[in-house]
RNA sequence: CCAGACGGUUGGAUGACCGCGCGCAGCACACCGAAAGGGGCUGUGGGAGGAAAGUCCGGGCUCCACGGGAAUACGGUGCCGGGUAACCCCCGGCGAGGGCGACCUUAGGGAAAGUGCCACAGAAAGAAAACCGCCUGCGUUUCGACGUAGGUAAGGGUGAAAGGGUGCGGUAAGAGCGCACCGCUCCAAGGGUAACUGCGGAGGCAAGGUAAACCCCACCGGGAGCAAGACCGAGUAGGGACGAUCAGCGGUUCGGCCGCAGGCGCAUUCCCGCGCUAUCGUCCGGGUAGGUCGCGUGAGGCGUUCGGCAACGAACGUCCCAGAUGAAUGGUCAUCCAUCGCUUCGGCGAGGACAGAACCCGGCUUACAGACCGUCUGGCUUU
RNA sequence: GCCCCUGUAGUUAAAUGGUAUAACACUUGAUUUGUAAUCAUGGAUUGCGGGUUCGAUUCCUGCCGGGGGCA
């Protein structure tokens, strides 16, 4: 909730992503979180559990060794979250993630994530 | 070949890698939690439907209520026979209606038990009825007709519906008044388990429609639902028991033991009455969050044989086949199979119907790209 | 998952089985120099599809949509 109230976001086609540092103070300062949003303006439980999934594929794919530690992110679904091919979805997500500044080009690796 | 009717099957296939939740086996950690309980890793097994949907019927199961029976009320069902655990379901038949036909549809008991309703129109909407018309008698007459007493349901007009239809005879005019044919009602041989059918006979025809209007008759029905229900069980706030301490006044057998006063509640004001009264500790019980069970061997699936026109039943063999709970089936790739578009006929591109279990079964209804199989009807062509 | 309620003009509501009614809003016209007010005027497949009936908003039935409740 914390994350999905920011200012840090950006929309795709795929998805919309928002942003969050967690502040110092906090448990898993060096993880990184990841929730997922799908709305019922997506379709039926049975749609939502899909776009829930392909975005969770995604994540996965991406994610490992590539975003700076201390950050919650936030992945909405959206209509095309559905229907958008596999590798569209991938270069959405990068390109959310150029955006917002959460890329990360040093070594660290991935200390795990939570969803 | 064209058009059509009915019934059934199927609901993309194979493989690879990475994931998800569940069962089983093994291993390890003592990780989360106060507890109940949950969790990790490895291997392995299986993981949506014909409608899982709508929640419209019928059951199982669970809790609640209930001494038995009957009646009433309310609700449901409603041709006959069969099937079934049961049914508003299914099968077979009967009647009625529709279609050239294969075939389809059908809430289809009772209208001489009673009541109600049948708007508008029409004279009249039910044991009825004379508006126009037709005919007869009498009276008047300006010879056109008018009045009056009757007869008459053939014609006109109204309506969804006007108390058999057509024709001939008959008559003052008419009329089942008589006759023929058709229809109808009643009796009824024979057939059929029955619904029903009906050889034959009788009757001049009565008894309009509506019961998915009230109702009558026959039969059936207790209520709620897995968020049912059972067990384990924090914290907080109530409840109970025990112990300790304290009180505005008085008493005291020194025990929170008694009385008074005060406060609060019994809707409100006064009087009376009734009930409860503070703090701490320990224990007990109900119960909430949370957890576990309920939860999948079942009216079970598949196959063969037998009985039955069929629905279905019986016997034998064989199989174990989802179980989530903030809720598991996904992602990617390759080859093939349908489909569509483009095509230089080599290929290229797009792309997979309706839809997603939540206690479980039997039905019904609704949604559905296509593919396949079988039986039958009508028409055309050829032999 | 289970159990209830409801659907009529643009909106809010009526209507014994017998021409779908009213208020507000809207359209068009009249009145006015113009506006308001006033007068006239038009607008509904009664959520959709079957059935019963001569006739259905009403009765029966199957779908569709909306709302509410149950731990």
């Amino acid at each position: 909730m914390a994350a999905a109230g920011g200012k840090r976001k950006w929309a795709t086609p795929g998805m919309v992503v928002q942003v969050r540092t967690r502040r110092p103070g906090e448990d898993g300062a060096s993880m990184v979180r990841v929730g997922f949003t799908t709305s019922r303006k997506i379709g039926n439980a049975v749609q939502r559990n899909r776009a829930r999934r392909r975005l969770r594929a995604c994540v996965d794919d991406v994610l490992p060794g590539r975003v700076k530690p201390g950050l919650d992110i936030v992945v909405i679904g959206r209509l095309g979250t559905r229907d958008r091919p596999f590798s569209a979805l991938k270069d959405d997500f990068v390109q959310c993630l150029k955006k917002l500044d959460a890329l990360d080009n040093g070594e660290h690796g991935t200390q795990g994530f939570t969803s």
